[in-house]
DNA sequence: CTCGTGTCGCTAGCAGTGCTAGATTCCTTC
DNA sequence: GAAGGAATCTAGCACTGCTAGCGACACGAG
């Protein structure tokens, strides 16, 4: 018998194992829906632990605190958007760099919960050398290759940053209505057309 | 007597005002202050209170809310930004728009906590085209005036708004963090050389 | 000089926050 | 079935922003 109770005893803590991870998911989920849908204010671990039909400390069994709910959404945002960046290839004559901008754009203006948790909100999510999470690698990645066409005898990593933080600024004072949405074709083209070695590359 | 009556009324009342003005301002002192030495979580009414030698109550006599002070500190900080970036004066062959970039940069570097509230923290400080502060405007007109010499035939209002943008998506990711410290020279010359007409205006 | 009057600031409290210790319930195993 | 252990919940702490209502003070009138 105590093999078939080593099996199912193994078979039993693989589902609890997967059920376990099922809930952690679900928390990550709820999270970021109720973020999307009223803003990170309103999620609160009360709100949280009700919406997720279980009471707060089992947020705690799954996550140190709070803070680090925000993070696991914010990592898997850096996958959603490292994917919509990779799908994000030009049409017709408009160049790598332009779809990857808009689609970089759009993403933070249809998802500014989740934009915020990314690349706001502060959190201790290591950017630096050592472990930053792959998700991060990746989305970076996307956008290195978008700029690479354009980048000419110039720093591509470094060049790479000044795209990023440019549509990051560009992102973050439109969404806080600092911009005036009249110029904001103008804006993106004037960017673009100055990132492009002036060579007029994207102009259609 | 009645006359006298009423002259000395008045003269009360002017110093009753002004007390109640320099505690205005005491409130917005501390808590920038507070903020820079510790970050905005650290601001709380009852903290804020005991600095200022007041209870909470009176706080809510001068302020709607804990936003309200917030928002005070943000408004005399654009104050502040406008002055620096006008006293920005390019040195030697340096261009003035690296001149306003270095300022700003600077500026979001040295205090963090007040550029948060000036530019990451949401808030209902009217950006649009109806009651925006003065010394809002006052900062974005610095700006302007050191873009207008690179501007050649571009949207002078767009441009400026792309190089705010990107100086402000500069600052913030810098801020947390976000961006290879070994790449900050480069990066804002690259910005630079981009903004300028890519005619190598400002490569010394 | 004394007495209402009204402003001013304070004490105490509310509802809600993130988080946790201890009791309780449920399931597994013998 | 009973013992053991893991998983979950209840109740509570210290804190937050904010406010009602009381008490003390300075002021002007008689």
């Amino acid at each position: 018998m105590s093999s078939s109770a080593r099996f199912c005893g193994v078979t039993i803590q693989n589902r609890r194992e997967r059920e376990r991870a099922e809930r952690h998911q679900l928390i990550i989920d709820t999270a970021r829906d109720l973020a999307e849908a009223e803003g990170w204010d309103a999620v609160t671990t009360r709100r949280l632990a009700e919406k997720v039909e279980y009471s707060q400390p089992v947020l705690y069994s799954h996550f140190k605190g709070k803070d680090a709910i925000v993070r696991a959404v914010a990592i898997q945002g850096c996958g959603d958007l490292a994917r919509l960046l990779r799908k994000a290839r030009p049409s017709r004559g408009q160049s790598r760099l332009r779809a990857a901008a808009e689609a970089y754009l759009e993403f933070a203006r249809e998802r500014p919960a989740l934009y915020d948790a990314m690349f706001v909100q502060q959190s201790d999510i290591p950017w630096g050398t050592d472990e930053v999470p792959q998700e991060l690698l990746d989305a970076f990645g996307e956008l290195v290759a978008a700029v690479e066409p354009v980048r000419g005898d110039r720093d591509l990593e470094a060049l790479t940053e000044v795209f990023w933080s440019s549509l990051h600024g560009i992102a973050t004072l439109m969404q806080g209505g600092r911009l005036r949405p009249a110029h904001d074709k103008t804006r993106l083209d004037l960017l673009l057309g100055a990132l492009s070695l002036a060579q007029d590359e994207d102009r259609p």
